[in-house]
RNA sequence: GACCUGGUAGCUCAGUUGGUAGAGCAUCUCCCUUUUAAGGAGAGGGUCCUGGGUUCGAGCCCCAGCCAGGUCA
């Protein structure tokens, strides 16, 4: 019999994962991690984890499973929250949920769980694996899950193929509702549990206030950039190759003070990110305004009025050959080569295409249309149909 | 110095022939969402510059003052 070891979130997807499990035969083991003791920072209740980890337990009970706790806050504390101040720090937005599968589930958790001797490890995310043969090679294919509007297939984009042939994902095949239905039917008490938000492990928090434990305040200018002014279309002709095409395409619009009007004040350039529209606490115009840059070292941040600002908007990207993932390595393009994809810069953003170049240096994406808000340090991924080939991080 | 225009929600402004005020933006809350955003819904918020006067009744009319911007000598 093989053995499973599922993470149980004490949510209902991870409830009926461990259920499906079980009912297909596996040996099913729970295991609860608990990754974050600070509650202070957090908007939620007092106490998330306390309750998370008492359904938990009470769903392996219920399933006749054996339950264990592990702490990995530690590892959590490195890997993850020391990440994610690094790259607000340097006027970076992380995507701390992203690595946390890479570094923490598919990582330490993984490693846990075959020392205890599991064959896999199982986990309520809402995506598939499926394996192929191809020359005499097993290959894994992360595909997208069923439930268009649950896919979580984005936040494993970093995971590899040792991480992959391990992974199971009972209820990829399934809607939320099914889910919900499973666990009624069952008498799974969580089946009725909101589901969870904000920071995987952490909860919700105010992002401002959760940065001020370790990023001080400080003044700075918030200046507004006219629509008018931003240079239009380069003109592509003039460029010979290619690469610096794209090179100019992907670069940021790097703004001066000089480029536009000051029209108040921030606390501080890293608590913001590029298509912000809340928290400027700046009225008066006509239309809403969004962040367009920050400047995290003269710490001054540009916005622009309208969401059809065309500073908003970016009609390539750029990933450097270090931060390049793919997950079908099989399907890994070379220098000078392209390939057209479909891709997301976002969680649960329509899939959008365009292109992909490599050159020595990195790849650039270019959109067919252009896309707005593209963010530095969020995760790029590209897929083929619902298959998720390949991530790296927009540079 | 004279004249003109304006002083209305945190900000920018609208307010019909006088009947105790509105819109956008901002803010807050909720929804959505295992990142950051965006998006959707709702809410709160006004000694209508001050002091007099006319009127049954004044943000709107009259007088004086204060403030801001402008024009002319």
């Amino acid at each position: 019999m093989k053995k499973v070891i599922v993470g149980l979130s004490g949510g209902v997807d991870s409830s009926v994962s461990a259920l499906l499990l079980k009912q297909q035969g596996y040996e099913v083991i729970g295991l609860f991690m608990k990754n974050w003791h600070d509650e202070s920072v957090t908007i939620s209740d007092e106490c998330p984890w306390l309750d998370d980890s008492n359904d938990a337990m009470l769903i392996a009970e219920k399933l006749g499973i054996p339950f264990q706790t592990v702490d990995l806050s530690k590892e959590y504390h490195s890997r993850i929250i020391d990440y994610m101040f690094n790259e607000y720090e340097n006027g970076r937005t992380p995507n701390p949920d992203v690595l946390c599968n890479r570094e923490i589930k598919f990582d330490i958790f993984l490693k846990i769980a075959l020392d205890l001797g599991a064959d896999y490890i199982a986990t309520g995310h809402y995506c598939q694996v499926n394996k192929i043969n191809k020359d005499n090679k097993e290959i894994y294919r992360l595909i997208a899950g069923a439930d268009e509007k649950k896919d979580q297939s984005y936040f494993l984009c970093q995971l590899n193929q040792k991480q992959l042939s391990k992974a199971i994902f009972p209820i990829g095949h399934l809607t939320k509702s099914d889910v919900r239905d499973i666990a009624k039917k069952n008498d799974l008490i969580t089946a009725d549990k909101k589901d969870s938000q904000g920071l995987c492990f952490v909860g919700k928090v105010k992002l401002p206030d959760f940065l001020k434990q370790r990023l001080t305040p400080k003044k700075g200018k918030v200046i507004k950039i006219d629509s008018e002014s931003v240079k239009q279309e380069i003109d592509l002709n003039e460029v010979k190759s290619k690469e610096k095409q794209l090179e100019l395409l992907s670069s940021p619009f790097s703004f001066s003070s000089d480029d536009g009007e000051e029209i108040g004040e921030h606390h501080g350039a890293y608590y913001y990110t590029v298509g912000q529209r809340k928290g400027l606490n700046i009225g008066g115009f006509s239309e809403p305004l969004f962040v367009l840059e920050t400047d995290v070292s003269k710490n001054l941040i540009y916005v622009g009025m309208g969401e059809s600002h065309p500073a908003l908007y970016k009609k390539a990207l750029f990933v450097k050959s270090n931060e390049i993932h793919w997950i079908r390595e099989d399907l890994k393009i070379n220098e000078n080569e392209t390939m057209n994809i479909e891709f997301r810069i976002r969680y649960r953003q329509p899939l959008q295409s365009g292109t992909i170049y490599r050159f020595k240096k990195g790849l650039y994406i270019l959109f067919d249309k252009p896309i707005s808000s593209v963010t530095s340090g969020q995760f790029v991924s590209w897929y083929i149909y619902d298959e998720l080939i390949g991530s790296g991080t927009i540079n």
